[in-house]
DNA sequence: TCTCCTTACATACCGACTGTCGGTTCAAAA
DNA sequence: TTTTGAACCGACAGTCGGTATGTAAGGAGA
Protein backbone atom coordinates (compact mmCIF):
# COMPACT_ATOMS: atom_id res chain seq x y z
CA UNK A 1 0.00 0.00 0.00
CA UNK A 2 2.01 2.86 -1.28
CA UNK A 3 1.44 3.43 -4.88
CA UNK A 4 -1.94 3.70 -4.30
CA UNK A 5 -1.84 5.83 -0.45
CA UNK A 6 0.65 8.26 -2.60
CA UNK A 7 -1.68 8.58 -5.28
CA UNK A 8 -5.33 9.16 -3.22
CA UNK A 9 -3.05 11.43 -0.87
CA UNK A 10 -1.82 13.73 -3.61
CA UNK A 11 -5.56 13.81 -5.47
CA UNK A 12 -7.25 15.12 -1.93
CA UNK A 13 -4.41 17.47 -1.36
CA UNK A 14 -5.03 18.77 -4.89
CA UNK A 15 -8.89 18.99 -4.04
CA UNK A 16 -7.67 21.01 -0.96
CA UNK A 17 -6.02 23.08 -2.67
CA UNK A 18 -8.34 23.67 -5.83
CA UNK A 19 -11.27 24.17 -3.76
CA UNK A 20 -9.26 26.50 -1.23
CA UNK A 21 -8.52 29.02 -4.65
CA UNK A 22 -12.53 28.73 -5.65
CA UNK A 23 -13.77 28.65 -2.26
CA UNK A 24 -12.02 31.91 -1.54
CA UNK A 25 -12.44 33.78 -5.24
CA UNK A 26 -16.55 33.03 -4.74
CA UNK A 27 -17.57 32.18 -1.84
CA UNK A 28 -19.48 28.94 -0.61
CA UNK A 29 -22.61 28.97 -2.10
CA UNK A 30 -20.77 30.59 -5.41
CA UNK A 31 -18.78 27.77 -5.97
CA UNK A 32 -20.65 24.70 -7.29
CA UNK A 33 -18.52 20.99 -7.03
CA UNK A 34 -18.73 20.68 -10.37
CA UNK A 35 -16.42 23.60 -10.57
CA UNK A 36 -13.97 22.05 -8.50
CA UNK A 37 -14.17 18.73 -11.04
CA UNK A 38 -13.34 20.59 -13.57
CA UNK A 39 -10.59 22.47 -12.25
CA UNK A 40 -9.06 19.65 -10.96
CA UNK A 41 -9.90 17.28 -13.58
CA UNK A 42 -11.13 14.54 -10.54
CA UNK A 43 -14.11 12.52 -11.00
CA UNK A 44 -17.33 12.55 -9.23
CA UNK A 45 -16.74 9.85 -7.42
CA UNK A 46 -13.15 10.40 -6.39
CA UNK A 47 -14.35 13.55 -4.62
CA UNK A 48 -17.00 12.33 -3.30
CA UNK A 49 -14.39 9.51 -1.76
CA UNK A 50 -12.00 11.59 -0.21
CA UNK A 51 -14.79 14.14 1.05
CA UNK A 52 -18.39 13.09 2.45
CA UNK A 53 -20.07 16.09 0.45
CA UNK A 54 -19.80 20.08 -0.36
CA UNK A 55 -19.68 21.00 3.54
CA UNK A 56 -16.81 18.83 4.62
CA UNK A 57 -14.82 19.38 1.67
CA UNK A 58 -15.30 23.17 3.43
CA UNK A 59 -14.49 22.07 6.76
CA UNK A 60 -11.10 20.29 5.29
CA UNK A 61 -10.20 23.41 3.68
CA UNK A 62 -10.83 25.10 6.48
CA UNK A 63 -8.84 23.36 8.65
CA UNK A 64 -6.20 23.38 6.76
CA UNK A 65 -5.94 26.72 6.75
CA UNK A 66 -6.11 27.37 9.96
CA UNK A 67 -3.33 25.35 10.45
CA UNK A 68 -1.36 27.19 8.36
CA UNK A 69 -2.44 30.02 9.91
CA UNK A 70 -1.67 28.95 13.37
CA UNK A 71 1.74 27.81 12.81
CA UNK A 72 3.00 31.27 11.31
CA UNK A 73 1.94 32.71 14.48
CA UNK A 74 3.61 30.59 16.73
CA UNK A 75 6.68 31.99 14.77
CA UNK A 76 5.88 35.03 15.80
CA UNK A 77 5.44 35.09 18.97
CA UNK A 78 7.56 31.94 20.37
CA UNK A 79 10.74 33.75 21.43
CA UNK A 80 9.17 36.32 23.41
CA UNK A 81 8.89 36.67 26.84
CA UNK A 82 6.79 39.47 28.19
CA UNK A 83 2.97 38.88 28.05
CA UNK A 84 2.14 41.97 27.08
CA UNK A 85 4.49 42.11 24.17
CA UNK A 86 3.68 38.75 23.32
CA UNK A 87 -0.25 39.13 23.17
CA UNK A 88 0.93 42.74 21.25
CA UNK A 89 2.94 40.73 18.86
CA UNK A 90 0.62 38.47 18.40
CA UNK A 91 -2.26 40.75 17.63
CA UNK A 92 -0.63 42.56 15.25
CA UNK A 93 0.79 39.56 13.63
CA UNK A 94 -2.89 37.90 13.25
CA UNK A 95 -4.25 41.27 11.97
CA UNK A 96 -1.98 41.42 8.84
CA UNK A 97 -2.47 37.17 8.11
CA UNK A 98 -5.98 38.19 8.09
CA UNK A 99 -5.87 40.60 5.60
CA UNK A 100 -4.93 38.30 3.47
CA UNK A 101 -8.18 37.51 1.30
CA UNK A 102 -8.03 33.89 1.28
CA UNK A 103 -8.58 34.04 5.05
CA UNK A 104 -10.90 36.76 5.16
CA UNK A 105 -13.52 35.04 2.79
CA UNK A 106 -13.38 31.58 4.12
CA UNK A 107 -11.98 31.83 7.70
CA UNK A 108 -13.87 35.29 9.05
CA UNK A 109 -16.73 35.49 6.50
CA UNK A 110 -18.38 31.90 5.43
CA UNK A 111 -16.94 29.76 7.92
CA UNK A 112 -19.87 30.67 10.66
CA UNK A 113 -22.51 30.53 8.62
CA UNK A 114 -21.25 27.07 6.90
CA UNK A 115 -20.64 25.36 9.48
CA UNK A 116 -22.19 26.97 12.42
CA UNK A 117 -21.42 29.25 14.73
CA UNK A 118 -20.52 26.94 17.57
CA UNK A 119 -18.80 24.25 15.54
CA UNK A 120 -16.63 27.66 14.23
CA UNK A 121 -16.05 28.67 17.56
CA UNK A 122 -15.31 25.13 18.83
CA UNK A 123 -12.39 24.86 15.61
CA UNK A 124 -11.22 28.67 16.46
CA UNK A 125 -10.67 27.75 20.17
CA UNK A 126 -7.94 25.11 18.98
CA UNK A 127 -6.51 27.65 16.90
CA UNK A 128 -6.39 32.10 17.01
CA UNK A 129 -8.87 32.05 20.31
CA UNK A 130 -7.12 29.20 21.89
CA UNK A 131 -4.06 31.58 21.62
CA UNK A 132 -5.53 34.82 22.58
CA UNK A 133 -6.55 33.06 25.86
CA UNK A 134 -3.56 31.85 26.59
CA UNK A 135 -1.91 35.18 25.75
CA UNK A 136 -4.52 37.10 28.04
CA UNK A 137 -3.98 34.45 30.89
CA UNK A 138 -0.26 35.58 31.08
CA UNK A 139 -1.18 38.60 30.83
CA UNK A 140 -3.98 38.41 33.94
CA UNK A 141 -1.29 36.69 35.97
CA UNK A 142 0.80 39.49 35.42
CA UNK A 143 -2.02 41.69 36.88
CA UNK A 144 -2.90 43.49 34.42
CA UNK A 145 -6.21 42.07 33.76
CA UNK A 146 -8.60 40.62 36.63
CA UNK A 147 -8.84 36.80 35.83
CA UNK A 148 -12.54 36.20 35.71
CA UNK A 149 -12.44 38.84 32.54
CA UNK A 150 -10.08 36.47 30.84
CA UNK A 151 -12.23 34.17 28.38
CA UNK A 152 -14.87 37.14 27.60
CA UNK A 153 -11.73 39.63 26.46
CA UNK A 154 -10.23 36.95 24.40
CA UNK A 155 -13.72 36.86 22.50
CA UNK A 156 -13.72 40.45 22.02
CA UNK A 157 -10.42 41.11 21.85
CA UNK A 158 -10.21 38.45 18.77
CA UNK A 159 -13.39 39.44 17.12
CA UNK A 160 -11.97 42.98 17.29
CA UNK A 161 -8.95 42.04 15.34
CA UNK A 162 -10.91 40.51 13.12
CA UNK A 163 -12.98 43.60 12.31
CA UNK A 164 -9.71 45.51 11.77
CA UNK A 165 -8.25 43.17 9.45
CA UNK A 166 -11.57 43.17 7.17
CA UNK A 167 -11.53 47.17 7.40
CA UNK A 168 -8.02 47.47 6.48
CA UNK A 169 -8.61 44.60 3.58
CA UNK A 170 -11.56 46.94 1.82
CA UNK A 171 -9.55 50.14 1.73
CA UNK A 172 -8.64 51.80 -0.64
CA UNK A 173 -5.19 52.74 -0.10
CA UNK A 174 -3.98 50.38 1.40
CA UNK A 175 -0.58 51.51 3.23
CA UNK A 176 -2.49 54.15 5.01
CA UNK A 177 -5.35 51.63 6.11
CA UNK A 178 -2.73 49.62 7.48
CA UNK A 179 -0.96 52.10 9.34
CA UNK A 180 -4.03 53.28 11.13
CA UNK A 181 -5.17 49.86 11.54
CA UNK A 182 -2.28 49.14 13.44
CA UNK A 183 -2.31 52.27 15.22
CA UNK A 184 -5.92 51.76 16.06
CA UNK A 185 -5.19 47.85 17.63
CA UNK A 186 -2.04 49.08 19.69
CA UNK A 187 -4.14 52.24 21.43
CA UNK A 188 -6.69 49.46 21.78
CA UNK A 189 -4.16 47.17 23.70
CA UNK A 190 -2.76 50.15 25.21
CA UNK A 191 -6.18 50.79 26.80
CA UNK A 192 -7.38 47.22 27.39
CA UNK A 193 -4.30 45.93 29.46
CA UNK A 194 -2.00 48.69 29.78
CA UNK A 195 1.58 49.84 27.85
CA UNK A 196 4.12 46.87 27.02
CA UNK A 197 7.16 45.40 29.27
CA UNK A 198 7.53 47.01 32.50
CA UNK A 199 10.49 48.68 31.78
CA UNK A 200 9.85 50.73 29.09
CA UNK A 201 7.29 53.17 28.25
CA UNK A 202 7.76 51.93 25.04
CA UNK A 203 4.06 51.65 23.59
CA UNK A 204 2.70 53.75 20.85
CA UNK B 1 -55.56 51.68 -6.79
CA UNK B 2 -56.45 50.66 -3.09
CA UNK B 3 -58.49 47.41 -2.87
CA UNK B 4 -55.30 46.10 -5.22
CA UNK B 5 -52.54 47.95 -3.86
CA UNK B 6 -53.44 46.73 -0.25
CA UNK B 7 -53.57 43.24 -1.11
CA UNK B 8 -50.21 43.00 -2.60
CA UNK B 9 -48.77 44.63 0.40
CA UNK B 10 -50.07 42.21 2.93
CA UNK B 11 -48.97 39.79 0.22
CA UNK B 12 -45.29 41.25 0.78
CA UNK B 13 -45.16 41.07 4.55
CA UNK B 14 -46.81 37.84 5.01
CA UNK B 15 -43.68 36.85 2.95
CA UNK B 16 -41.18 38.96 4.78
CA UNK B 17 -42.48 37.55 8.06
CA UNK B 18 -42.19 33.80 6.93
CA UNK B 19 -39.38 34.16 5.00
CA UNK B 20 -37.60 35.41 8.98
CA UNK B 21 -39.13 32.62 10.70
CA UNK B 22 -37.29 30.15 8.36
CA UNK B 23 -33.94 32.26 7.58
CA UNK B 24 -33.28 32.48 11.25
CA UNK B 25 -34.30 28.81 12.43
CA UNK B 26 -32.78 26.81 9.61
CA UNK B 27 -30.49 29.39 7.96
CA UNK B 28 -29.77 31.37 4.33
CA UNK B 29 -28.78 27.77 2.32
CA UNK B 30 -31.06 25.41 4.26
CA UNK B 31 -34.06 27.52 3.53
CA UNK B 32 -35.37 27.02 0.44
CA UNK B 33 -37.75 28.80 -2.18
CA UNK B 34 -40.09 26.36 -1.73
CA UNK B 35 -40.57 25.73 1.70
CA UNK B 36 -41.20 29.75 1.91
CA UNK B 37 -44.07 29.36 -0.76
CA UNK B 38 -44.97 25.89 0.89
CA UNK B 39 -45.24 27.57 4.18
CA UNK B 40 -46.93 31.35 2.97
CA UNK B 41 -49.28 29.44 0.89
CA UNK B 42 -48.05 31.77 -2.42
CA UNK B 43 -47.41 31.10 -5.52
CA UNK B 44 -44.10 31.41 -7.28
CA UNK B 45 -45.20 33.86 -9.47
CA UNK B 46 -46.17 36.01 -6.56
CA UNK B 47 -42.81 35.90 -4.92
CA UNK B 48 -40.77 36.68 -8.06
CA UNK B 49 -43.55 39.43 -8.21
CA UNK B 50 -42.46 40.93 -5.03
CA UNK B 51 -39.11 40.09 -4.66
CA UNK B 52 -36.37 39.45 -7.21
CA UNK B 53 -35.05 36.39 -6.43
CA UNK B 54 -33.86 34.63 -3.00
CA UNK B 55 -31.03 37.01 -2.13
CA UNK B 56 -33.66 39.88 -2.66
CA UNK B 57 -35.85 38.35 -0.36
CA UNK B 58 -33.08 37.92 2.28
CA UNK B 59 -31.86 41.35 1.77
CA UNK B 60 -35.65 42.76 2.57
CA UNK B 61 -35.63 40.65 5.67
CA UNK B 62 -32.06 41.76 7.02
CA UNK B 63 -33.62 45.62 6.28
CA UNK B 64 -36.64 45.35 7.98
CA UNK B 65 -34.91 43.48 11.07
CA UNK B 66 -32.08 46.59 11.42
CA UNK B 67 -35.13 48.95 11.25
CA UNK B 68 -36.55 47.12 14.02
CA UNK B 69 -33.23 47.27 16.10
CA UNK B 70 -32.48 49.92 15.65
CA UNK B 71 -35.65 51.72 16.49
CA UNK B 72 -35.97 49.94 19.85
CA UNK B 73 -32.22 50.84 20.39
CA UNK B 74 -33.00 54.69 19.71
CA UNK B 75 -35.43 54.38 22.49
CA UNK B 76 -33.33 53.57 24.85
CA UNK B 77 -30.79 56.42 24.32
CA UNK B 78 -32.51 59.29 23.50
CA UNK B 79 -33.74 60.64 26.67
CA UNK B 80 -29.72 60.72 27.76
CA UNK B 81 -27.06 63.25 27.68
CA UNK B 82 -23.72 62.52 28.60
CA UNK B 83 -21.73 60.74 26.12
CA UNK B 84 -19.88 57.77 27.90
CA UNK B 85 -23.19 57.03 29.71
CA UNK B 86 -25.01 57.10 26.36
CA UNK B 87 -22.56 54.65 24.95
CA UNK B 88 -23.14 52.14 27.68
CA UNK B 89 -26.48 51.75 27.68
CA UNK B 90 -26.53 52.22 23.67
CA UNK B 91 -24.08 49.03 23.99
CA UNK B 92 -25.66 47.49 26.71
CA UNK B 93 -28.90 47.62 25.00
CA UNK B 94 -27.66 46.03 21.78
CA UNK B 95 -26.26 43.20 23.44
CA UNK B 96 -29.49 42.34 24.96
CA UNK B 97 -31.22 42.88 21.36
CA UNK B 98 -28.45 40.86 19.93
CA UNK B 99 -29.13 37.83 21.96
CA UNK B 100 -32.19 37.34 20.10
CA UNK B 101 -31.45 34.18 17.79
CA UNK B 102 -33.49 35.69 14.55
CA UNK B 103 -31.18 38.95 15.21
CA UNK B 104 -28.44 36.66 15.67
CA UNK B 105 -28.81 34.18 12.80
CA UNK B 106 -29.86 36.25 9.95
CA UNK B 107 -27.88 39.85 11.21
CA UNK B 108 -24.58 38.83 12.42
CA UNK B 109 -24.40 34.92 11.16
CA UNK B 110 -25.46 34.93 7.88
CA UNK B 111 -25.88 38.39 6.32
CA UNK B 112 -22.04 39.28 5.93
CA UNK B 113 -21.67 36.24 3.44
CA UNK B 114 -25.01 36.08 1.59
CA UNK B 115 -24.95 39.84 0.38
CA UNK B 116 -21.13 40.09 1.12
CA UNK B 117 -19.20 41.99 4.09
CA UNK B 118 -18.98 45.30 1.91
CA UNK B 119 -23.01 45.77 1.58
CA UNK B 120 -23.57 44.37 5.00
CA UNK B 121 -21.34 47.11 6.17
CA UNK B 122 -22.62 49.49 4.16
CA UNK B 123 -26.25 48.65 5.67
CA UNK B 124 -24.80 48.39 9.17
CA UNK B 125 -22.97 51.67 8.86
CA UNK B 126 -27.01 53.50 8.31
CA UNK B 127 -28.11 51.94 11.63
CA UNK B 128 -26.17 50.29 14.62
CA UNK B 129 -22.07 51.26 13.28
CA UNK B 130 -23.25 54.42 12.81
CA UNK B 131 -25.27 55.36 15.86
CA UNK B 132 -21.88 53.61 17.85
CA UNK B 133 -19.68 56.08 15.72
CA UNK B 134 -22.11 59.08 16.18
CA UNK B 135 -21.75 57.59 20.65
CA UNK B 136 -17.54 57.93 20.39
CA UNK B 137 -17.52 60.91 18.12
CA UNK B 138 -19.49 62.69 21.26
CA UNK B 139 -16.83 60.81 23.30
CA UNK B 140 -14.15 62.03 22.03
CA UNK B 141 -15.70 65.49 21.99
CA UNK B 142 -15.65 65.51 25.64
CA UNK B 143 -12.00 64.16 25.40
CA UNK B 144 -12.02 60.61 26.37
CA UNK B 145 -10.42 59.62 23.12
CA UNK B 146 -8.73 61.12 20.29
CA UNK B 147 -10.82 61.80 17.46
CA UNK B 148 -8.66 59.80 15.02
CA UNK B 149 -9.53 56.38 15.95
CA UNK B 150 -13.41 57.12 16.27
CA UNK B 151 -13.91 55.11 13.15
CA UNK B 152 -11.72 52.29 14.27
CA UNK B 153 -13.07 51.78 17.37
CA UNK B 154 -16.50 52.04 16.35
CA UNK B 155 -15.95 49.15 14.07
CA UNK B 156 -13.79 47.14 16.99
CA UNK B 157 -16.39 48.21 19.60
CA UNK B 158 -19.32 46.67 17.58
CA UNK B 159 -17.64 43.49 16.80
CA UNK B 160 -16.77 42.82 20.51
CA UNK B 161 -20.13 43.50 21.21
CA UNK B 162 -21.74 41.20 18.70
CA UNK B 163 -19.19 38.75 19.52
CA UNK B 164 -20.29 39.10 23.16
CA UNK B 165 -24.20 38.87 22.29
CA UNK B 166 -23.74 35.29 20.09
CA UNK B 167 -21.22 33.83 23.50
CA UNK B 168 -24.37 34.59 26.08
CA UNK B 169 -26.91 33.21 23.36
CA UNK B 170 -25.12 29.99 23.56
CA UNK B 171 -24.16 29.45 26.62
CA UNK B 172 -26.30 27.13 29.09
CA UNK B 173 -26.73 29.02 31.76
CA UNK B 174 -27.96 32.29 30.50
CA UNK B 175 -28.34 34.29 33.65
CA UNK B 176 -25.31 33.77 34.63
CA UNK B 177 -23.74 34.37 31.08
CA UNK B 178 -26.04 37.57 30.83
CA UNK B 179 -24.40 38.77 34.27
CA UNK B 180 -21.08 38.35 33.29
CA UNK B 181 -21.14 39.45 29.80
CA UNK B 182 -22.37 42.74 30.72
CA UNK B 183 -19.93 42.83 33.94
CA UNK B 184 -17.28 41.99 30.80
CA UNK B 185 -18.64 44.45 28.42
CA UNK B 186 -18.72 46.93 31.19
CA UNK B 187 -15.35 46.78 31.83
CA UNK B 188 -14.19 46.85 27.99
CA UNK B 189 -16.32 50.17 27.98
CA UNK B 190 -14.53 51.61 31.40
CA UNK B 191 -11.10 50.62 29.91
CA UNK B 192 -11.61 52.00 26.45
CA UNK B 193 -13.26 55.12 27.47
CA UNK B 194 -13.00 55.62 31.07
CA UNK B 195 -15.69 55.73 34.28
CA UNK B 196 -19.24 57.49 33.12
CA UNK B 197 -20.30 61.03 34.29
CA UNK B 198 -18.00 62.88 35.62
CA UNK B 199 -19.99 63.48 38.71
CA UNK B 200 -20.02 59.65 39.92
CA UNK B 201 -17.57 57.16 40.47
CA UNK B 202 -20.19 55.09 38.98
CA UNK B 203 -18.45 53.03 36.80
CA UNK B 204 -18.92 49.47 37.18
C1' DT C 1 -70.80 51.63 -19.42
C1' DC C 2 -67.20 49.95 -22.32
C1' DT C 3 -62.30 49.73 -23.22
C1' DC C 4 -57.61 49.58 -22.14
C1' DC C 5 -53.74 49.36 -19.19
C1' DT C 6 -51.40 48.01 -15.23
C1' DT C 7 -50.71 45.34 -11.16
C1' DA C 8 -50.93 41.04 -8.79
C1' DC C 9 -50.77 36.51 -9.22
C1' DA C 10 -50.54 31.49 -11.46
C1' DT C 11 -48.16 27.52 -13.63
C1' DA C 12 -45.39 24.88 -16.64
C1' DC C 13 -40.87 24.37 -17.45
C1' DC C 14 -35.55 24.80 -17.83
C1' DG C 15 -30.97 24.43 -16.59
C1' DA C 16 -27.83 23.71 -12.88
C1' DC C 17 -26.45 21.52 -9.00
C1' DT C 18 -25.69 18.01 -5.17
C1' DG C 19 -25.39 13.58 -3.82
C1' DT C 20 -26.02 8.32 -4.84
C1' DC C 21 -25.05 3.87 -6.63
C1' DG C 22 -23.57 -0.04 -9.13
C1' DG C 23 -19.74 -0.83 -11.22
C1' DT C 24 -14.19 -1.18 -12.59
C1' DT C 25 -9.19 -1.04 -11.80
C1' DC C 26 -5.19 -2.38 -9.76
C1' DA C 27 -1.56 -2.54 -6.04
C1' DA C 28 -0.47 -5.31 -2.44
C1' DA C 29 -1.44 -8.83 1.02
C1' DA C 30 -2.25 -13.79 1.77
C1' DT D 1 -2.26 -17.04 -7.90
C1' DT D 2 -6.07 -15.56 -5.62
C1' DT D 3 -8.26 -12.29 -2.85
C1' DT D 4 -9.14 -7.96 -0.98
C1' DG D 5 -10.27 -3.32 -0.63
C1' DA D 6 -8.96 1.43 -1.49
C1' DA D 7 -9.27 4.61 -5.27
C1' DC D 8 -11.84 5.95 -8.89
C1' DC D 9 -15.59 6.22 -12.63
C1' DG D 10 -19.83 8.10 -14.70
C1' DA D 11 -24.80 7.61 -15.35
C1' DC D 12 -28.70 9.05 -12.90
C1' DA D 13 -32.22 10.85 -9.63
C1' DG D 14 -34.08 14.46 -7.10
C1' DT D 15 -34.17 19.27 -5.71
C1' DC D 16 -33.85 23.95 -6.27
C1' DG D 17 -33.59 28.70 -8.10
C1' DG D 18 -35.17 31.26 -11.67
C1' DT D 19 -37.86 32.26 -16.17
C1' DA D 20 -41.45 32.55 -19.61
C1' DT D 21 -45.95 32.87 -20.58
C1' DG D 22 -50.51 33.36 -19.37
C1' DT D 23 -54.71 35.13 -16.61
C1' DA D 24 -57.72 37.81 -13.59
C1' DA D 25 -59.18 41.95 -11.84
C1' DG D 26 -58.98 46.80 -10.18
C1' DG D 27 -59.06 51.33 -11.74
C1' DA D 28 -58.65 55.33 -15.24
C1' DG D 29 -60.31 57.56 -19.25
C1' DA D 30 -63.73 57.90 -23.14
Amino acid sequence: MNKKAERGRATREHLLEVATGLFAEHGYEDTSIEAVLQETAVSRGALYHHFGGKEVLFTAVLESLERDVTEQLIGVVERLTDPVETLRAGCLAWVRLAADPVVQRILLIDAPSVIGWERWRALEEKYALGMTKEALRLVADAGRLPAEFVDAFAHMLLAALNEMALMIARSEDSDAAIREGVAAVEELLHRLVGPGPASGAGGR
